[in-house]
DNA sequence: CTCTTTATTTAGGCATGACTAAATTTTTAT
DNA sequence: ATAAAAATTTAGTCATGCCTAAATAAAGAG
């Protein structure tokens, strides 16, 4: 049986693996789970033995195929929970973190396939991440480019948040931002690049900092168009 | 912060103090929570200590009003989630109770009371167990009765059970028995408490065991037809 | 009322997972 | 290449919560 804390460890090392592939170091998954690099070095003696992960001492640590499944579906869990709250309890998006924490160590698998069902086999959660399916896969979805990232004089749709904790998402509560909303990037300044976009009820136009272009994953608002007027596309 | 196994056994003790108001035995506690008389017994001087409850030494505890009400939260949630899985995600009765006892231990005030509502404030769980309402105490519920205890020739609905363990609730399955069962007491044997039931719709008569009888809460069938045709119930 | 049985507590250990402080290895800078 | 800084591991504790075996108290039998 594994532990919530083993569990949180896991978690913990997918994360930092799925950005920066290589080995993930003891420091930086001690912050990721609140815990003391000296705290995290003893798991991560256990969880290698345990074969979870490959520890090379001093160097850091790589999952396993067992860690890495185990890991994606507590990961399947959060994120399905996460769906559950915002959808059917009207909970926000920047409310359900903490209470997915939680939920995500009851490992019934029946009850997680049962939830996704309910769900509707989500590819995305609210913060538009995306769900492992029942085989510890990330489920196949559109491709997205980061805000900062993307063709200026497009009408863009937001369609997920990298790394969104609580705070972020408030943040763009307060810009307005949430995932469906539309705009469109005018320019991107050389200085720090910052983005002047327009969002297309408004006169104004906005300045966004980098911190967040860098942080909104994008998607071309209209699959509908597409090909129907390509002079215009080009005119542009 | 409450872990898990203080969770556990205030909720033990709350069950075993409903039945038999009086002092909880130790044993009866650790057999409750699958443990030792030993570990429990430490675990009662900690609960003591912190308020939860009163230990008369040698002789048993009392939950304190504060215990009583984290104990009521416990089985609220319990309750709750166990109408979730079985009217939203499809589980059987005798399947829930396990995960149950799992997501019992998420303590989100916020969470429950939206659960509560998503699921229109029930006030009986999927075993026709009585739900605690947000205020800490059992929602109030129509009279019931025992079948053995129910009157003769009277058309009755099952609407709960005794202390329903899932072996239990799979032999009522066998029996053909859940809860909106409708069935009619004819005769209560006075060898050993055995009931000669009908069932609406068939001939046959069954003889229902006394551990079936004593564990099966019913209430009067229809409250439809009342004194429209007194002579005929008189006749039977 | 005494003896025996049963229930409960105490004593002594063990596993897990956390911490601080110290030692050691690796990395970076000069 | 060597010294300083940073990262990591090791050593030594502590809190929880569990166990078995032994001591003690309460209840029941005669
Ligand atoms: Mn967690
Ligand atoms: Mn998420
Ligand atoms: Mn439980
Ligand atoms: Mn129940």
């Amino acid at each position: 049986m594994l532990t919530v804390s083993v569990e949180n460890y896991l978690k913990a090392i997918l994360h930092l693996q799925v950005e920066g592939d290589d080995l993930v170091s003891t420091t930086a998954i001690a912050q990721k789970v609140a815990s003391t690099p000296a705290s995290t070095s003893a798991m991560l003696a256990k969880l290698g033995e345990r074969g979870w992960l490959e520890h090379q001492p001093y160097h850091g640590v790589r999952l396993t195929k067992k860690g890495h499944r185990v890991a994606m579906d507590i990961l399947r869990r959060h994120r399905l929970w996460e769906c559950f709250l915002v959808d059917h309890l009207g909970f926000e998006w920047d409310q359900v973190h903490e209470i997915a924490e939680e939920l995500e160590h009851v490992g019934s698998v029946e009850l997680t396939n049962r939830l996704d069902a309910f769900l509707g086999f989500p590819k995305l959660d609210p913060h538009g991440d995306v769900i492992p399916g029942p085989n510890g896969r990330f489920r196949s979805v559109a491709a997205r480019t980061l805000l900062t990232e993307a063709p200026r004089n497009l009408e863009l749709v937001v369609v997920g948040v990298v790394d969104g904790g609580d705070a972020f998402l408030r943040h763009l509560g307060v810009l307005g931002i949430q995932l469906g909303t539309r705009m469109t990037v005018l320019e991107r300044l050389s200085f720090d690049g910052s983005l002047h976009v327009k969002y297309p009820e408004e006169e104004e136009v906005q300045l966004l900092a980098p911190s967040v272009g860098q942080r909104l994953w994008v998607d071309q608002s209209s699959p509908a168009p597409e090909i129907l007027f390509p002079e215009e596309e080009d005119l542009q």
